[in-house]
DNA sequence: CATCCTCTTGACAACGTTGTCCAGGGCCTA
DNA sequence: TAGGCCCTGGACAACGTTGTCAAGAGGATG
């Protein structure tokens, strides 16, 4: 007995399943079924037996249950670094909207940028067999997927490529929009640009500094040592670092940003000096316009659309090769990017 | 054949389970579940071969298959109303951290604001038989939880409180900081002030209405028609509503923004005119700080953290009556809240 | 050497649903 | 009225896992 008392407690505490619905209305268990999915074959009568007792008794189908049955999860994971930052709200959000849209629900994971959160993360996911993967990697090596991807969960990678396995990506053109910007301050008259990124491990971050060096090299700049940094975003960190580029006897006139809580930090460092210091941002930011910032937008929304998009295309069945797909950055001029060398 | 073809198709990809696993390393379905799940009383030698065989297959276990037989999915599920709205995703983290520490997965989705998909959202976690729920309501009647709740799925009710039914709540004090903003423009001499807030059947905008109206008599001041403005916060309808206040032969000469979206436009509003106005809003803003907005400000992620561990609580087995949490505010001088009447 | 105990292992049922297949009843047609 | 067909409904197995229980091996103890 005491077993049994157990039992029921660790149960959906007794919840009535589909046995008790047809006990009630007096059917088989079969029929429930039929109701509950409104599958053809059932007279008026009997569906309205079964669904008077469906509402007496509160049932609600078990879809764990009905997972293991059929296969599929008709959910999605997504893994990416921080829900909290505000370029990934609007991204999961476009997600969940194309999930929506086939019937799909969303788990959210972050990997706080830790690529052992990351791996423990999609795998969680995969041992609920969610039908499909979007994730924004954090790690560089994603061998760990291969026997789940070939177990058929589709997946996409997002904003950054996968390491040593083969899936869809969609990207946004960190290189290219990275060297519009500072191929911009160029043309507003800076020679000396410092440019203060992210991790290198991380991906963007290393492409948006190529963009950079490439406009430095079409201008024909040299880039002197100390006008690249690369690192933690943490504000301490992109503080000490802006402020050592602003210093000296020959302090760069501008900065690029390369992501936008580098900007946030910048424009805070900037707002504290005298002489008026030229910005340029990657990524846009909410109240940017009031504040006058220029930046380099990509469109999270049409990121995570993409990327769902392309998933869901695979999940209908696509069967072409792995596609990358790279979308566009615009620049957007508000006046930090346009002022001149002071 | 056919059908055996379709079949596999609609399967996880056959993917190898615990009975192959067992085939493979020539041991029992059961020895493989209890290496699988670390419990103890199996040989080191008889591990190494199973762990063996689950390497070479790419084995991973079935939650689904698991949820089934344990009651228990570990996954809880979060309604809110935006999730690119960045109110909510700090505590969208907040609430995914906590699921961590306990072990579980959050399920996310966004309601929009509308009641009808909140119940969708909500009813599908529940058929998902999410061990939780963390519901920041859209509609104003939740009777159909009844069912759920008493079936046992644990939920906590936040930001706003729930309709006909007894549940946790973890709610701001709306009131409090609404009154204590708009007393602090008192304070600084205003007394023609005008609120903009949300739809009125939104419960926290129609507190934050009730704490402007008490700060106002608390002042001995009439509130006069056009002062008060609630309705969507579509920067369209913001925008209008500001600006009639702001015109006219007697306009006001201070706002209080309703919240974070009222907020923005409100500032954008004011920046293009002439004449300054003081402002308050509720909610913080990234960069709030930099443009010198005034806010009341309510810890997001706190609100989330908070309803996250109540909810724990209660999955482990907390009996208490439901409690109702009101978290309190901060107001945040910031300059445009202490500009005097123009 | 018999007995008991411990430790490891595996057989089996059950979780709640859905797919398959069959049975029975009603209706139509010849 | 017999034969055939269609329509509705139900019995049963299967999905992949875990809890229960029992059996067998091996060691310790009398």
């Amino acid at each position: 007995m005491d077993r049994t008392a157990r039992h029921s407690e660790t149960r959906y505490g007794n919840r009535p399943t589909m046995k008790d619905v047809a006990a009630r209305a007096g059917v088989g268990l079969k029929t429930v079924s039929r109701v509950v999915n409104s599958e053809p074959g059932v007279t008026p009568d009997t569906e309205r037996r079964v669904q008077e007792a469906i509402d007496a008794l509160g049932f609600r189908r078990n879809d764990s249950a009905r997972v293991l049955r059929k296969g599929r999860t008709a959910s999605i994971g997504l893994v990416l670094e921080d829900l909290a930052d505000p370029f990934y709200g609007p991204l999961s959000r476009a997600v969940e909207e194309v999930a929506r849209a086939h019937g799909a629900l969303l788990i959210n994971g972050s990997s706080a940028e830790d690529p052992e959160r990351e791996q423990e993360l999609v795998l969680a996911l995969c041992a609920r067999r969610v039908d499909g993967l979007i994730v924004i990697p954090a790690g560089d090596d994603h061998r760990y997927l291969e026997p789940e991807i070939k177990a058929g969960i589709a997946t996409v990678f997002v904003d950054r490529p996968a390491g040593h396995v083969d899936v869809d990506m969609v990207l946004s053109d960190s290189f290219g929009g990275a060297r519009e910007g500072v191929a911009h301050l160029i043309a507003h008259g800076h020679r000396r640009i410092g440019f203060i990124g992210d991790q290198p491990r991380i991906h963007t971050a290393t492409e948006r500094l190529r963009g950079y060096h490439a406009a430095m090299r079409d201008a024909g700049i040299t880039v002197e040592d100390g006008w690249v940094s690369l690192g933690s975003t943490e504000p301490e960190r992109v503080r000490a670092a802006a402020e050592e580029m602003l210093s000296g006897p020959e302090p760069v006139t501008a900065l690029f940003a390369g992501n936008n809580r580098v900007t946030v930090t910048a424009v805070r460092v900037i707002a504290e000096r005298e002489r008026p210091v030229a910005l340029v941002g990657f990524d846009d930011i909410e109240l940017a316009d009031l504040l006058g910032i220029t930046v380099i937008s990509q469109d999270a929304a049409a990121v995570g659309r993409t990327a769902a998009e392309h998933l869901f295309r695979r999940l209908d069945g696509a069967e072409h090769a792995p596609a990358r797909v790279e979308l566009p950055t615009t620049l957007i001029p508000r006046g930090s990017g346009e002022l001149p060398p002071a």
